[in-house]
DNA sequence: GTACAGATTGAG
DNA sequence: TCAATCTGTACT
């Protein structure tokens, strides 16, 4: 399913966090355009999931993005100094999201995803199939499409907080090096 | 109103 | 190991 439909991330949350491994962001300023190949990602999946923002459905100016309809950007900062770049999936209404954590090569850590693709606050509620300014691209074909043995599943960062139950989740995915190229 | 901690990072 | 520094939440 092309990452350009907005029904490709109208499916359960742990799917697209898996199929969004080997895609790659597009930004465009101006003339120039930055890209990244997506290695990482993490699926948050509110309201039972502990480490969501949006757990036991709360809604706050900061997290109503969660719940559109998936294929929009959920952005925020944490810490006061860094921007972590999620996109929302399932169907309007359902807080459930995807966290971006690293591109290949070029940014390791959410906050330095954010960081290199120049994002910030004015990207919140941006619709990725729609923007003009940043997408997504599929550009693996047949060959090189990204297989489960290739996905490594962890368990997410610095949720801790959360209680060993939904911190051992292993809702974290990784594409693996050697598959890289 | 005040206090506090967080889906992080980079310097020491 | 720790500080940077904004936002939401739980208090007073």
């Amino acid at each position: 399913m092309p990452v350009e439909e907005r029904n490709f991330y109208i499916r359960p949350t742990l799917t697209v966090a898996k199929e969004l491994l080997g895609k790659y962001i597009v930004r465009k300023i101006g003339r120039k355009k930055l890209e990244g190949r997506i290695i990482e990602t993490e699926a948050y999946i509110g309201p039972q999931d502990k480490a969501s923002h949006a757990y036991k459905g709360k809604v706050t100016p900061r997290n109503r993005a969660e719940y559109l309809v998936g294929g929009h950007i959920y952005i925020y900062l944490v810490y006061g100094m860094y921007w972590q770049l999620n996109i929302s999936t399932a169907k309007e209404g359902k807080p459930e999201c995807v966290l971006i954590r690293a591109l290949d090569k070029v940014a390791a850590g959410p906050g330095k995803v954010c960081r290199y693709l120049k994002l910030g606050k004015s990207f919140y509620g941006e619709d990725l199939t729609k923007s003009k300014r940043i997408w997504l691209e599929d550009r693996s074909g047949l060959p090189k499409k990204i297989k489960p043995s290739q996905i490594k599943a962890t368990a997410r960062i610095g949720i801790d907080y959360a209680g060993p139950y939904w911190s051992r989740r292993k809702w974290r995915f990784v594409l693996m090096n050697k598959e890289r190229k």
